[in-house]
DNA sequence: GTCATGTGCTTCGAGTTCGAAGCACCTTGG
DNA sequence: CCAAGGTGCTTCGAACTCGAAGCACATGAC
């Protein structure tokens, strides 16, 4: 298996720099919005919001923890301080004895209310500002197959402890030209250029 | 201000989503990858890779910091664990005796050479696998404005030094008993929304 | 010059994350 | 039934992050 070629090329690793670069402040932006509006860190908002979400407004700790891709222990901790605020109620599960389910409660549910305006307005500002509805949409086309692809491959690190695949559906696929351009991700790629090293690439 | 039509429609909400999700999912895998290939954390290789891809090799601290979106003190922390590692040397800026200079060694690039391929691997196969090549063009032709947007905005290092600006009201926290997430109270998420955000940002 | 203020980095303490190890509970096979 | 292994969660120690405070140099007004 000879494969010299390069195995990201400048577009794919322009749009990979991307990604995580505007997230990164993306986050980080929002944090800041959340710490001031309800003292919340942006995992803890993420919690909540996903519990909120579900019909039920609870969720086992396991599952919950892979939803916002973070460790089981990581959870833990959290699920310990959101409890201890009030914010969600922890009790275990009635089919499974060794099971936990958190749900979200009241104080929960009116703390995402009230700090939601401000998160979205972030988001829009930093996010959406530069891009039309379409692109929107069209981001939101590129990015769910990618996500639904991730949540079935790999179940999160192939560790000792077993994985269990999950197929969200969801499959809105298609190529959006969304905003045409030719692209300047070259830009990136250029500036990577500058040793021997790309050539691993 | 009674306002608010919804800040975010369904179509932004589930893109944002999805970027967050898929970075997330993203760089844990990513992570495991650098960690066995280099015993590398993912922001020891942003660093590294960041610092190879400038002409000179070398950056100051804060712009380094800046690039990966790490605070100051945590980019102290870790140019010293790359020192020490021999991936990097720091030295006093010439025409700013304040300033820190830090300049990617042989040995540095050498091991981001040497991981890189596994890295792109795994961002292939994770990221790109459900895209086409026009789909990933779309994606970085999506996200580099998002991302110019972004950088344009705040730079980043926003917070006055002498705490000031920010919207005045209260900011108290309310006693957050124990420690974060206390009693949330929050009252200005309505606020926060329209005008006083502006002064955030 | 020199004082006030701004900027670059580091130190410090507190909070958060992870993976490994451990405990408790289910599930099978016999 | 019972033993062996799988699964769900928590505890533990180590590593990493952040913001505040502090030090050193730089810059501008007077």
């Amino acid at each position: 298996m000879a494969d010299d070629q390069p195995l990201l090329d400048d577009v794919q690793l322009g749009a990979y720099f991307a990604l995580i670069e505007v997230v990164g402040l993306l986050r980080h932006a929002v944090e800041g919005q959340l710490r001031e509006a309800g003292d919340l860190s942006y995992v803890q908002f993420q919690l909540l919001a996903r519990l909120g979400s579900t019909p039920s407004g609870s969720l086992r700790m396991t599952d919950l923890a892979d939803g916002v891709v973070l460790s089981r222990s990581g959870l833990t901790y959290q699920a310990g301080l959101l409890e201890r605020a009030g914010l969600v109620d922890r009790a275990p599960s009635p089919d499974d004895e060794r099971s936990t389910t958190v749900t979200i409660t009241g104080a929960g549910r009116e703390l995402v209310g009230r700090v939601l305006p401000g998160h979205a307005a972030v988001v829009r500002e930093l996010l959406f500002e530069p891009l039309s509805h379409d692109d929107a949409a069209a981001l939101g086309a590129l990015l769910t197959p990618v996500r639904d692809h991730m949540r079935a491959t790999p179940p999160r690190s192939a560790a000792p402890r077993s994985g269990k695949a999950l197929v969200s559906t969801t499959t809105a696929t298609f190529g959006s030209p969304g905003r045409g351009t030719g692209l300047p991700s070259a830009a990136f790629a250029g500036s990577l250029t500058t040793t021997a090293r790309i050539r691993v690439l």
